[in-house]
DNA sequence: CGGTTTTGACCGGCGC
DNA sequence: GCGCCGGTCAAAACCG
C-alpha cells in the first residue's frame, strides 16, 4: 500500500484563519472584533494587524509546504528501503527452504524474542513478521493475526498484568513459563465465543516494569471505549492514559509509538510521538492515527476555543446572509 | 446471583 | 515411549 496515503491525515495550515487575536477579547469572530474597531475608529490598526496575519498565514503555509515536501521525501525512502527489505528476505527464503522447527519453534521465536526485545520489539518483530509473511503468504489468511504489544506499566504497580487497551477480558489460565519468571496470563475477550481474541500478557524479562501483550486474532466488535466515551464511564482506558512506550507488532502491521516521555507543559502530544508504520494495514494505522488526533485536538484548550470561534463565524456568516 | 479470577489438572505437540 | 512445555479446562473461590 501506499505509505504516503498517510498524509491525508495531515492536518491543513492553510487553512483560513479562525480568529483574531485581541488583548481584551482574545477570541473573537472576525466581523465583531472589526466592529468594535470601528466603533473606537480604529481602522488603520485593524488593517495593519491584518497584513501581519496575513503575513503570517504565508509563513505558516510555506512551512507546511516544506513540512509536506520532506514528509513525502521520507515516505518514498522508507518505501524504497521495504522493497530492498523484502527482496533480501525473499532471496534468503528461497536459500534456506528447510521444512524443521515447526509451529512450536515459530510460537517460541515469537513469543520469546517480544519477552527479550520488548524494548526493541519494532524491528525484530518486523523482521519476524517479513519472514513469514514472504514464506507463508498463503497460511496468512488461515492464521488468527497475531500482534505484540509492549506497555510500560507504572512504577508502584509490579504485581498486576493489566493492560488497559480498552476491551473487556476474561481471564481463563496462568502459568509460569520456562524463560520467564514472571508468570504469563492467559485472556479471552468478554464477549466470547462471538469474539475469539485471545490475549497473552507476561512481564518482559529484561525490565520487568514492561509488560508484553501478545494479541491472537482479531474483535469483531467495536471498541468498548467508542461506545463508552460518549456516556462518559472512566472504566475504558486506552495505552496512553500511562506513561508507557509501546510497540505493536505483528504479522501484518508495525506500530511502534514512544510514548515513554510526559508530556510537557505547552507542548502538543503527537510532538512526541515517534510512529514507525509498515505498510500493511491502512485502515487500522488511519484508524489510529484519528483517534489519537482526536483525543489530542479535544484536550487541547486552543482547539475548542479556536473552533468554537470558527462555529461562530460561520454562522454570524450565515446570519448575515440570511 | 451472575460474572470474573484463581489454580491445579489435563491435553497435545515436540524433542530425545 | 517418556518427559517437558505451553495452552486450555473447569471447579472453587471471590466479588459487586
Amino acid at each position: 500500500m501506499e505509505f504516503t496515503s498517510l498524509l491525508n491525515n495531515s492536518f491543513d495550515l492553510n487553512a483560513r484563519p479562525l480568529r483574531i487575536y485581541n488583548e481584551d477579547h482574545p477570541i473573537l469572530p472576525k466581523q465583531e472584533v472589526e466592529s468594535h474597531f470601528i466603533e473606537l475608529g480604529r481602522n488603520v490598526h485593524v488593517k495593519e494587524e491584518r497584513g501581519a496575519l496575513m503575513e503570517e498565514l504565508n509563513r505558516v503555509s510555506a512551512e507546511n509546504k516544506k513540512l509536506t515536501e520532506l514528509l513525502t521525501v521520507m515516505c518514498e525512502n522508507y518505501t524504497e528501503l521495504k522493497n530492498q527489505l523484502f527482496e533480501h528476505k525473499s532471496k534468503n527464503s528461497s536459500v534456506e527452504n528447510s521444512p524443521g522447527s515447526r509451529k512450536r519453534k515459530l510460537q517460541n521465536s515469537s513469543i520469546d524474542n517480544g519477552n527479550n526485545e520488548a524494548t526493541n520489539i519494532g524491528s525484530s518483530e518486523s523482521s519476524s513478521s517479513d519472514e513469514d509473511s514472504s514464506k507463508n503468504h498463503k497460511e496468512d489468511h488461515m492464521k488468527p493475526k497475531i500482534s505484540q504489544v509492549s506497555v510500560r506499566s507504572e512504577a508502584s504497580d509490579h504485581t498486576s498484568l493489566i493492560v488497559k487497551d480498552g476491551y473487556q477480558w476474561r481471564k481463563y489460565g496462568q502459568k509460569v513459563t520456562r524463560n520467564n519468571p514472571s508468570p504469563r496470563a492467559y485472556f479471552k475477550c468478554s464477549f466470547a465465543p462471538s469474539c475469539q481474541v485471545k490475549k497473552k500478557v507476561q512481564r518482559s524479562i529484561e525490565d520487568q516494569s514492561i509488560i508484553v501483550a501478545t494479541y491472537e486474532g482479531e474483535h469483531n466488535h467495536p471498541h468498548p471505549s467508542k461506545v463508552e466515551s460518549t456516556s462518559g464511564s472512566n472504566r475504558s482506558l486506552t495505552l496512553g492514559s500511562v506513561p508507557c512506550s509501546t510497540s505493536l507488532a505483528s504479522s501484518g502491521p508495525t506500530i511502534t509509538l514512544d510514548l515513554t516521555k510526559q508530556k510537557p507543559p505547552g507542548h502538543e502530544e503527537t510532538r512526541n510521538s515517534r510512529s514507525k508504520v509498515d505498510a500493511h494495514a491502512p485502515e487500522q494505522i488511519q484508524q489510529y492515527f484519528v483517534e489519537h488526533m482526536a483525543s489530542t485536538l479535544t484536550k487541547d484548550p486552543n482547539f475548542k476555543a479556536a473552533l468554537a470561534a470558527a462555529i461562530s463565524g460561520q454562522f454570524l456568516q450565515h446570519t448575515e446572509n440570511w
